[in-house]
DNA sequence: CACGAAAGTAAAGTATTCTTTATATTTAGT
DNA sequence: ACTAAATATAAAGAATACTTTACTTTCGTG
């Protein structure tokens, strides 16, 4: 899968480290990292808790980024 | 988790059944009926599939219909 | 350079999505 | 009422998301 670079950069645009939005929805600082660098393929929740946190909607970050398999 | 009737009502649209949409995004029709009935927490890629079959965005379909735990 | 924080990666285990098979119930058409 | 298609539900197994632990690399700062 392809990087999801909306994601890191909103990340960034919040000053925000993996671990600590991980932290923030739960999740271990390894998961955000992969899913970050495409490695896997979330759950709709953790996306959903995701965009949350980081005031976008599933649009913005996950919307065609998964597109190549 | 809640029903996704905005899925339900897309999908009705279409004129599609649980089964035609399940075999057009390569589930099985009980895999369609428990994400349509919030019996689970699809992967981002299956809902992106749906989307694009009903011709509708993670936003229409997803946001807001899985708050709820 | 040296130190610490952030990020990348990997491997084994657990939890949950998704499949398969099967049965029951609802809905629509005749 | 009868039939067929659509929907609901369940249980066991397979595939994969996610955890835990651990090690390595990168990058900014003193």
């Amino acid at each position: 899968m392809a990087k999801n670079l909306k994601l890191k950069s909103a990340r960034a645009s919040k000053d925000m480290s993996q671990k600590a939005l991980a932290e923030a929805v739960g999740v271990t600082r390894q998961t955000m990292n992969a899913i970050e660098n495409g490695d896997y393929n979330p759950s709709l929740k953790l996306c959903i808790s995701i965009c949350k946190v980081l005031n976008k909607t599933l649009d913005e970050l996950f919307w065609e980024d998964y597109l190549d398999e």
